[in-house]
RNA sequence: GGCUGGAUAGCUCAGUUGGUAGAGCAGAGGACUGAAAAUCCUUGUGUCCCCGGUUCAAAUCCGGGUCUAGCCA
């Protein structure tokens, strides 16, 4: 028999339903006066450059907060690919329960569409069962997608997708710029026409719409942000520039001693390189290189280093122009390295967005 | 010790028959609609190893020196 109380002093009610427990108790809270009434429960958001400790303050948290993590990480999606992307590990995962992660071969690309569709899945679930949702990664066009709209809901017929695609192997750039010149004319300075990039698929868009960049351009802008009802409390976490290029040495070093070779081996007998976002990504391409003999095995480490450091640099460039609304917490700091836990909590309150 | 190369941007190197230098990478900044750890754009004054010579003019030709790589002793 369930019994009901009515308590005298409400307690914050993390998930803003209107139900706080109390020793296993459920009390249910009449009347919602507050503003939060309407509101669903707020999103945890936690991003940084790789390797400034995301993953192991995000485990404590979630454990202290009875929160579930989703991942937002564009290389977490696909099995196998472990050590290299740093992969929370099986312990881990034991302790708090990841979703994102490991969802296909990574021979199978995914895209940050499909991203928002699973998140919005994986959200709705943890909120069913009462949990917390902290969701972290270091992919900053996929945390934006947590603050606004990042993709047209439209989607491209095959015919068009194939007519644009002939059209770049036979006549190149040249070729789907002046397509493009003619199906949008006078506003072809809105977009970087000397990136196939770019210009591929806003072709695709304007055909499969009818309707020119601007237009697209404007639509997308004033389209519904998908995560609009939820309350958001976005962090990024910092730490000066020599303490992570040190972090990533070192964490390079212990990806080579616990077997990426292995693992990229493995991959490749599994054709992860039909898949350019898997086998391009930095740890791989690196190893892929060294075992074809296109790279010195004494130089491979560096190089892992390195081009992980320039990650760095393009993360902090996207947080910093991109993301402006998430609250900075510098780990380096001595008043937050003593309890990074409660900084990040009085950083979540700081950092709240309705 | 002898011979032959090399010495130019932070690094690797181009530099045409002499007219005081430019690529890639690195660095910095910017952009970003289904590959985002991706992709694209912008950004280059440096004792052209040193000293002397030839010349109107030398990174470039000549002589000497220093360092360096390879080969021969």
């Amino acid at each position: 028999m369930l019994r009901f109380q009515v308590k005298k002093h409400w307690m914050p009610d993390p998930l803003g339903y209107g139900i706080a427990f109390d020793r296993g108790l459920p009390s249910i809270r009449l009347m919602i006066p507050d503003r939060q009434a309407h509101k669903r429960p707020i999103l945890y958001v936690v991003t940084g450059p790789t390797a400034v400790g995301k993953t192991e303050l995000t485990l404590d948290w979630a454990a202290a907060n009875n929160a579930e993590i989703l991942s937002c990480d564009s290389l977490l999606f696909y099995q196998g690919m472990d050590i290299g992307t740093a992969k929370p590990t099986p312990k881990e995962r034991e302790r708090i329960a990841h979703h994102g992660i490991d969802l296909v071969p990574a021979s199978d690309s995914f895209n940050v569409a499909r991203y928002v569709e699973m998140a919005k899945t994986a959200i709705d679930d943890m909120h069913s069962r009462g949990k917390n949702v902290l969701i972290t990664g270091g992919s900053g066009f996929y945390i934006k997608a947590f603050f606004a709209p990042v993709v047209d809901p439209l989607s491209i017929p095959e015919s068009v997708e194939n007519e644009v695609d002939e059209l770049y192997d036979c006549k190149g750039l040249v070729g789907v710029v002046e397509k493009l010149r003619q199906v949008s004319p006078q506003d072809t300075d809105r977009i970087d026409l000397q990136n196939p990039r770019r210009t591929i698929p806003a072709l695709k868009r304007c055909l499969a719409s009818g309707m020119s960049i601007t237009q697209l351009q404007a639509r997308l802008r004033d389209a519904p942000q998908p995560f609009a009802t939820y309350p958001k409390a976005g962090v990024l976490l910092l730490r000066d520039r020599d303490a992570l290029r040190n972090r990533i040495a070192s964490r390079t070093r212990a990806m080579l001693r616990d077997g990426l070779v292995d693992e990229v081996r493995k991959l490749r007998a599994q054709d992860f390189e039909h898949n350019p976002s898997a086998c391009g990504s930095i740890g791989y391409r690196e190893v892929i290189a060294m075992l074809d003999g296109k790279c010195a095995p004494e130089q491979m480490e560096a190089t892992i280093t390195r081009h992980t450091d320039q990650l760095v640099s393009k993360q902090l460039k996207w947080f910093r122009t991109q993301l402006p609304m998430l609250q900075p917490l510098q780990l380096d700091d001595p008043g937050v390295a003593t309890n990074p836990l409660a900084a990040l909590a009085k950083a979540f309150a700081i950092g709240v967005i309705e």
